[in-house]
DNA sequence: ATTTTCAAT
């Protein structure tokens, strides 16, 4: 049983290599999606599913997650018997990097019309994301407006992650060289990419205001 | 100081 679970489980290696938040991430070619599914099948109790993907033949992972979708998550779209409800499902991915300005668009496309559906997203890199004017950017907030959480994973995540979808085998997680500091300038910088012009046009009036 | 990015060779 343990023999069968850990061949779903990312080897230690990768997951390192891929969720390290490095400034200069050189050689990530690949995007690994790690998730959890709670469906809501009562008041209270949920039910739960975890996994991870990467992506594969050219499309990335999160347009490879949708597409397992209805799979993972019974009666989320589909239209049931006459007056029958929708099934509620919450979604957490943890990625390495964040969504390309395509992805954002289409998921935020799909978050519209599937308003029984949850995402919070927690990301380890940002994609993209340099330039001022970017796509990417762009498309973080169109998916913030969406209703996502996107969070910039810090070391309670990247602990999670290794607890909950690597074959650790016994194996204490243990944090690479500034991935505090890595985690918090990101985070930083992700506040700056949602947050609306007017606010930060305020904090800094106020702070030549000395207030 | 500078470096990268869901590849393409």
């Amino acid at each position: 049983m343990i023999a069968k679970l850990d061949s779903m489980l990312l080897p230690r290696k990768k997951f390192l290599y891929h969720y390290k938040n490095v400034r200069w991430a050189r050689g990530r070619h690949e995007t690994y999606l790690c998730f959890v599914v709670k469906k809501r099948v009562g008041p209270d109790s949920l039910s739960f599913d975890f996994g991870h993907l990467r992506n594969r033949n050219g499309c990335h992972v999160e347009l490879l997650f949708l597409r397992y979708l209805s799979a993972l998550c019974p009666g989320l779209c589909g239209y049931g018997a006459p007056g029958e409800r929708r099934v509620s499902y919450s979604i957490t991915w943890f990625c390495s990097w964040s969504p390309c300005a395509n992805c954002s668009s289409r998921l935020a496309q799909f978050l519209g019309r599937t308003p029984n559906l949850r995402l919070r997203l927690f990301v380890s890199r940002l994609y993209f994301c340099d330039m001022e004017d970017s796509r990417e950017r762009e498309g973080l907030r169109l998916l913030k407006k969406a209703g996502v959480h996107i969070t910039v994973m810090s070391y309670k995540d990247f602990f999670y992650c290794w607890e909950t979808f690597v074959a650790r085998q016994q194996s204490k997680f243990k944090p690479w060289d500034d991935l505090h500091q890595n985690s918090v300038r990101l985070a930083r910088k992700l506040n700056r990419i949602l947050q609306p012009c007017e606010t930060e046009d305020l904090r800094d009036a106020f702070k030549l205001l000395g207030l």
